[in-house]
DNA sequence: CGTATTTTTATTGTCGACACAACAAATGCA
DNA sequence: TGCATTTGTTGTGTCGACAATAAAAATACG
């Protein structure tokens, strides 16, 4: 082994390199660890995962379709740049799908899809708690994955599952720079979301999840005009 | 030239090769050329767009991104089934993003976008006037897709046209086989949703879109339930 | 004759090598 | 010096071949 970070070969089974590589990379562009236009090259990853260039080459077109990676033609293939210029159309987006499954989910909801979202938002308070916003961030999608599986209509939950990922840049990018105030009032407007999926009061549902979208849309806009950033990152 | 139909070769350009194969087979699927189940053979494709198998794959990964064809690992590649047992939930997933992209068209449209709007729903009109059931569906999607993209809003004309090539195989497996009474109902109410979007009536341009997306599902329901096929079609 | 086991076969997943395209550097010319 | 042209470099797009795998066929065995 070279060093910890960069190795990750070994006798894997036959399909499961693809899977390896397109999970890898996803993570770390989700997480930020790979910065928008980060050029990625091929035979570079072909060394780092002990594989060939076409099964690195299969993850990046995986990638590519869901968005995370862009690909200029006979040129380079770099991550994504996040749209600045479309936040609002986003925020739209994820606002509708916010309300769309929460209300779902008062209407389906099963006891083991409340155990499920009980023990999700949990580990959400804990996260919260313990001033880690990174955690908090993926935890806080888990929970409202959870939500979305309870509605039960897979295509509500993937295409949600789909805009929380793409969010999920623009949020780590401003959460972790404001890290000082973490926001416990998330944690109670979570426990009256449950309160009234539990209860199957779909209309108490719909209202929680406007506002705690308007809540989420609003941070972050104050975070973005507090900020220059977006001002510099305009795609050319 | 062997025949026709089989035969697409030629001198193309270098990265042209998986976009066509792509757009081949993907039109192929949803005009039901290619039942689900069809096994997909790489060689066989290989062969018949005189391409190596490495582009191939790369098409049918893009397909399988976007749920068009499933890989079963290490053996076979076959058409992705039409999933009947959640037929409602794609129902409620379509008249919720025709109602979000209606609205959405009724606050943002332009007059360019009218226009084409109009020139797409004269073809719809030709369409049914001509009895053609297949060019009365792709033109009725073409026309949608316009009023999404009206509506300013990218992730919703995304998520739309998603669900749109979706159903279109739905579409077509009930329509094709009851040609007979072609809607020339819908027409009129495509009129109808333009009025209301040039006149920015977002109230009704929503309860149009609700009319109209009841309408379609249930005509589809009708045809399902005097049709034994959903039946036999069950997955395994 | 039916069942378990081996062999064959078909097709996928992976590899290393090469061809080509776009950009960068170097060179030639005015 | 300024610009056009050539050459070099880098990294993608494509290819043909090989290895692994799972189903089907053939065989052995009760």
């Amino acid at each position: 082994m070279k060093n910890g970070a960069e190795t990750e070969a070994g006798g894997r089974k036959r399909g499961s390199g693809v899977t390896l590589v397109y999970d890898t990379l996803r993570r770390e562009i989700i997480d930020l660890k790979l910065a928008p236009g980060t050029p990625i090259d091929e035979a570079q990853l072909a060394e780092r995962f002990s594989l060939s260039r076409t099964p690195i080459r299969e993850a990046l077109v995986r990638l590519a379709a869901e968005n995370l990676i862009t690909t200029l033609t006979n040129r380079a293939t770099i991550v994504s740049q996040i749209d600045f210029l479309n936040l609002s159309s986003f925020f739209d987006a994820l606002t509708l799908m916010y309300r769309v499954t929460t209300r779902e989910a008062a209407l389906n909801r099963s006891a083991e899809d409340i155990e499920k979202i009980r023990k999700l938002q949990a580990e959400f308070a804990r996260s919260v708690a313990a001033r880690a916003p990174l955690d908090m961030i993926a935890t806080n999608r888990e929970f409202h994955v959870a939500i979305a599986r309870a509605g039960g209509n897979k295509y509500f939950t993937d295409l949600f599952t789909r805009l929380l990922d793409e969010g999920q840049r623009i949020l780590r990018l401003y959460y972790s720079s404001f890290n000082d105030a973490l926001p416990r009032q998330y944690v109670t407007e979570h426990e009256d979301m449950i309160a009234a999926i539990e209860a199957g009061d779909v209309a108490r549902a719909d209202a929680l999840a406007v506002a705690h979208a308007d809540q989420i849309v609003g941070q972050i806009r104050s975070y973005i005009s507090a900020d220059r950033r977006p001002n510099l990152d305009l795609e050319l």
